[in-house]
DNA sequence: AAGTAAGTTCAAAGGGTTCTGAAAGTTCAC
DNA sequence: GTGAACTTTCAGAACCCTTTGAACTTACTT
């Protein structure tokens, strides 16, 4: 495969995985084309690159700074803004699941947990309220263990922690 | 918050949640509504409690099995179908990661094998196949954990893991 | 075998998200 | 202070995924 035809492969590649977890196919691309890309870019050649609109990009790597995925630059002697992501994939993860923990996984604890709070003694509402305990420990759980995974060097996760896993 | 209020509250929460990973919403809330009833639903039931035609809630009823969240099953003396839903959180989360994981993870870790292999040994293709390469042991180390946590079972989960990460 | 009560399919309509592009805003050099 | 270069905003257009509903199929009953 040549150079030029396994860049585009990979930034659409990147677009369908950000399609199918609810992430919008140009933010993941745009995310994609700074992935491979050595040097900053500015918002022209992005646009260049994806045919996307002035409007499209700018608002996408807007997404992708508040998402701590991207950086901006500037090159000295040039006034307009350059763009560069982070490239160290590890802390691109978990920077990641850390910012869908906190935009998705926290709100929910918080409504099963109101929810749990149902009156009533009926059979139904017995069982709603179970379920909703359940799914709510769940939740407290997952937190847990991304806490921690966020917080775990990344060496300490591929020598320890998956090494022990390997034993299970 | 009385019950019946709380009910459709929660569907609309697991109705956003899906939106948000990438599921439909109607699915979403069909699983919703089968996590929350003690019985068996019909596709009767559900239509008219969610108020979505029988075409649409057919085929997310299918796609909800075929994702082995939910099962058929039959009451005596009656012809229809009724629908019920896996009510152990734990072992719905180890399905819904299983087959996330089947659909996802596994065919992109197999394009980014593939795409880690482009030819060429400039500073930039260099570049991009060490990118590549990075992404692609990330997936695959995600794969082992997943796999391993798939495969524990829930207490183990519980008592050993969530406590040895604790003190991490 | 005809009638009835489901379950399934799919073309077209609908709805929600994303994208565009032009206008407005900002910043900097002179 | 003015003009040039660049960035941001947002209303409407475009697009794509979802949903509808009626025709079709299947399976049971009498």
């Amino acid at each position: 495969m040549k150079n030029e035809e396994a860049r585009q492969e990979f930034i659409q590649l990147w677009g369908t995985i950000g399609t199918n977890w609810g992430i919008n196919r140009t933010m993941a691309q745009v995310h994609a084309l700074l992935l491979i890309s050595k040097d900053p870019l500015g918002a022209d050649d992005v646009m260049e690159s994806l045919n996307a609109s002035r409007g499209n990009v700018n608002m996408n790597l807007r997404a992708l700074i508040d998402w701590g995925l991207v950086r901006k630059t500037h090159k000295s002697g040039e006034r307009r803004e350059f763009f560069i992501a982070e490239k160290d994939v590890w802390k691109m993860a978990r920077q990641i699941i850390k910012e869908r923990k906190k935009r998705e996984l926290e709100p929910v604890r918080n409504s099963l947990h109101e929810l749990s709070a149902v009156e009533g003694d009926c059979e139904e509402t017995e069982a709603f309220r179970h379920m909703m305990a359940d799914l709510s420990k769940l939740t407290s759980e997952t937190d847990t263990a991304l806490e921690a995974l966020m917080n775990a060097e990344r060496n300490w996760v591929t020598t320890t922690f998956l090494k022990f896993f390997a034993n299970k």
